[in-house]
DNA sequence: GTGTTTACATACGCTGTTGTTTGTATATAA
DNA sequence: TTATATACAAACAACAGCGTATGTAAACAC
């Protein structure tokens, strides 16, 4: 069994990736070989290599695949569409995230290794200046939806919209890492939801 | 040269060591290799396998060497002794935290590790253990300051110093993260007093 | 049906890294 | 003063992992 149809290619292509997965999650990025990744996937290195250049382009092939689409759902329906209540915007969006965390195993696996299973130096460099531009594209549109808040009545007088965000924003980052950390324990995956209402309802004008 | 008094081998110990930290975070740490760490210590592999095992306990020997003492400072002064104002109390702990960051480029540099440069598999997971068990010791102290404000009258009356303590604590989280990632830059590096304040007053009565 | 390309498996050579062993000059204890 | 332990340097053996080259059978184009 040697030459495969396209839709055959492109279904390894496929086990590759999720193979790499998992062996990332559980012997970290630079500690997997291509052989333990080929293996995990039925293949031998041969296999790897005709499809991905090297582990790099690998890692990258899946981080693109979970987390683009990621980015994208958080870009649009919950901050900038939101005509209705901003902080509830604000909120859902912030829900929305756990939640995509809890649903998916996928997307669980990959927030982890890019938090605790990869080492940003030389060629991964870029990547963390992807996550922090991200990042930042974050915090405009919490402001954005805070500046909307405020004139809507919905804060606290004096509460000026780009700190609101910032403060936010590292809730978030914080919240995200403590989720992804906590994987035995579990405390803080039970109190996500619980949390982030008492951090927006620490805004509310009551 | 071969043989060197006791102080002076105490002191090629403590240039490994440094170097060690030098080399994590220029190349990671699984990518550095003890080769590099001697050159960089102006050393032979012979003396690093001399005084350390294996590069774990060298990571170790790093870690331990700038952290416990940062460790004892949290838990020390700042937070248990303030009889005087709780709130001032929690601000200035988070204000020491940061500013231990910019005094000292060791603090830095291993935070950088420990952060974004380390991978927390096999060996290295007890570590981050460790640091779950240190958050959480953070997080209670917070709370229990919070719970001296509260009886103080200094907090909005219907906060739970629970809620509060998490929320500023998952603040921490990310304050610290986006501080040590945001190395060119440096937006947050240079707001990030101000967020520790804005962030404290948002619980105070005005 | 034949030629060419595809999608791999297999085999090879090379380098980097590790842990250990051996050598050695000197500090230190007796 | 001599013996022994110390603090390394230098050499060695062994393997692991990488990238590439080669083989090959089947898919696909014509």
């Amino acid at each position: 069994m040697v030459r495969k149809t396209k839709e055959n290619a492109e279904l390894t292509r496929q086990n590759i990736i999720h193979a790499a997965r998992e062996v990332f999650l559980k012997r970290g990025v630079s500690r997997s070989t291509m052989e333990h990744i080929a293996a995990q996937a039925g293949v031998t290195r041969g296999a790897v290599y005709w499809h991905f250049k090297n582990k790099t382009e690998l890692f990258h092939a899946m981080r693109e695949q979970v987390l683009l689409p990621l980015i994208d759902r958080m870009d649009g329906a919950l901050l900038v569409a939101g005509s209705e209540d901003p902080l509830t915007c604000i909120e859902n969006f912030l829900l929305g995230t756990i939640q995509s965390l809890e649903e998916s195993l996928e997307t669980r696996q990959i927030y982890e290794i890019m938090m605790i299973k990869c080492e940003y130096v030389e060629e991964f460099e870029t990547v963390l200046q992807q996550i922090l531009v991200n990042c930042s594209g974050i915090l405009q549109k919490i402001q954005l939806a805070y500046e909307r808040a405020r004139i809507k009545g919905q804060l606290h007088e004096a509460l000026e919209p780009a700190q609101l965000a910032q403060d936010t924003n590292l809730f978030f980052v914080g919240l995200l890492h403590m989720w992804v950390k906590d994987i035995q324990g579990q405390q803080f995956r039970q109190q996500a939801i619980q949390l982030i209402h008492f951090h927006m309802q620490l805004r509310r004008t009551h």
